[in-house]
DNA sequence: TTGTAAGCGTTATCAT
DNA sequence: ATGATAACGCTTACAA
């Protein structure tokens, strides 16, 4: 049995016409008889014709494929915007490549070379922690047309449109509705300022509380990770001063549950003594015995925005044009009983 | 600025030399001088030389690109088989495309035709739930040379390689775990029979119970889903008869998580009262405030096993032999506070 | 060591 | 309505 697939060829061969009629008649093309459309269609069935995807592309130009880079895939935030983009573009027949970045910007620089020497139609990415210099995704905006779409994670490079959540307003609601629950000395686990989100988070917990009269205390900003050691060590560190603070805003719902659980072993009691939320509302904060507030950040609709706006753009390209498009979506806050005094 | 990238041919006529010279040198072929090898280079830099890979797979056949098809991305465990595959085929050149199969067979047949007619050079997929006919995936081992890997969820067709865990031996410890604890009316929670993941975990089940001379009791297996709601439902359905078990070992961690909350509710201790063990080490089961034991299906590594046999079978391709590959991994037991009486 | 040219499977531009 | 042929960008057997 011969696997090969067959081509146009073979069904040329086969029917004694040209391959351009062939062609023409599977692409349905006006000035083809009925007759010998219905033929070839009915004979590239008998012979389990395939077409050949790579060709096209070629001559095409486009792969109708669409590449994403994250730091891990293995998590609900970034697993879930994949899947609001694959969604959106599934239909109209592009495929999505996953590569994974680990933090690293080397790596993340390597993955967007080889995603465009895969042909690519576009790139979506959340920036790595560590990419401070964005020399590598400028380049690709000076050298190529392939419109590059950032989600969540994003850097200010003119010509790329952005998918984000507002962190700003994320953090002012979280604080503000701790705050409004009775709570006076609000303490912030605040994550790697070199991402936007991260300040933004935090001057939105300063502005809530300086719209509220209440100090903003330096002290008050602990710099922690996405973990759940850093929030227990950020619990040891506070509750080793004079004074301590009665609620926590954590800009990581990991951060969130390590601090949850070196209370619990203090005996100090959440959330009558200290009230906490955390931030993205990971399927766990809702499963737990003592459900933990988050600030969800709609991830799936992310993903199906960033889909649309990749969409636009390729249809901006065919007219010469390029707008850069930027889409804000709301955070969600959800309080549960991590937060509630009243 | 055009923004059309250069070719071999642009290198060829700046350097005046042929193509065939341009491309040998690119490839670095032995019978190329070194002196024009570092010119080619030097120039093709300078001109922003990047390789079209459509015209080199075109030439080739092969894509380098991978498809996975899962019925969901954003759960922990196929995100992290996916994980796995990439971080074992990325080093290679390899990418990996990614399709939902949203647990119905007729969009996994789509998918499966989407990704063939995309050309890539293998595919990983864990079967949807309603897929009973397998006729779709027969075809391709028919009709094609492309490698097929099922992983967890896989259907017994020849020719195809699998990477599963064994679930038998996975019910089996989880129960003899529980007799071990001293617990003697233990019940489970089965999957949908159509995926053999949930047979074999059922038969495990019952082989443990039939060695340390428990009754089988088929009141004893409640059918249920994977959710949260499920787990509920069992728990009012199995209280609402006269004997009420004293341990749930399930095969899903959601629906133990449902149980647990039902439990709870009706202030029923665990384990003291009644053990539970789940399946399948869900993130959520260890955050807990009462931790759920559960069998872990080692996840990440299952990606990388996959992506092995892929790779063994795409070398074996070349050679003209093609062995069937069954890889069986060994679940992990993570005994938490859920299922420890003593 | 380097060049010529065919071929991978399509689509599109001319003709007819 | 259909056919011949060039083109997409690359690799490679055959020549030189």
């Amino acid at each position: 049995m011969n696997k090969k697939s067959a081509t146009i060829y073979d069904i040329s061969n086969k029917l004694n016409v040209s391959v351009a009629t062939v062609s023409r008649a599977l692409n349905d093309h006006p000035r083809i008889s009925e007759a010998t459309k219905e033929l070839v269609r009915k004979t590239a069935k008998e012979m389990n014709y395939k077409q050949n995807n790579l060709a096209k592309a070629l001559k095409s130009g486009e792969t109708k494929n669409v590449g994403i880079i994250v730091p891990y895939i293995n998590t609900n935030f970034f697993s879930s915007v994949i899947r609001g983009i694959e969604e959106e573009l599934s239909p109209l027949g592009y495929h999505v490549i996953i590569c994974q970045s680990h933090e690293d910007v080397n790596i993340e620089k390597r993955q967007l070379n080889t995603l465009l020497n895969a042909q690519v139609d576009g790139i979506f990415m959340s920036v790595s922690k560590t990419t401070t210099d964005i020399s590598h995704i400028q380049s690709i905006i000076d050298t190529s047309n392939t419109p590059v779409i950032f989600f969540d994670r994003k850097k200010d490079i003119s010509g790329i449109s952005t998918v984000t959540i507002d962190d700003y307003r994320g953090g002012y609601m979280a604080t503000e509705h701790l705050i409004k629950e009775g709570y006076k000395n609000i303490c912030h686990f605040a994550g790697d300022l070199n991402l936007e989100i991260y300040q933004n988070r935090l001057n939105g917990y300063k502005q809530a509380l300086a719209d509220h009269h209440l100090p903003v205390k330096e002290d008050n900003v602990i710099f922690t990770g996405s973990s759940i050691e850093e929030g227990t060590e950020a619990i040891k560190k506070l509750w080793s001063k004079k004074s301590v603070p009665d609620a926590i805003f954590s800009s990581s719902d990991f951060a969130a549950l390590g601090a949850c659980q070196e209370l619990k072993k203090r005996n100090i009691k959440i959330p009558q003594e200290v009230a906490i939320i955390g931030f993205s509302n990971e399927p766990f904060t809702q499963f737990m015995e003592l459900p933990i507030s988050s600030v969800d950040q709609t991830p799936v609709l992310m993903g199906k925005m960033s889909g649309q706006v990749f969409l636009e753009s390729v249809k901006e390209n065919g007219s010469g044009v390029s707008i850069e498009k930027k889409v804000v979506l709301t955070p969600q806050l959800y309080i549960r009983k991590s937060s509630k005094r009243k």
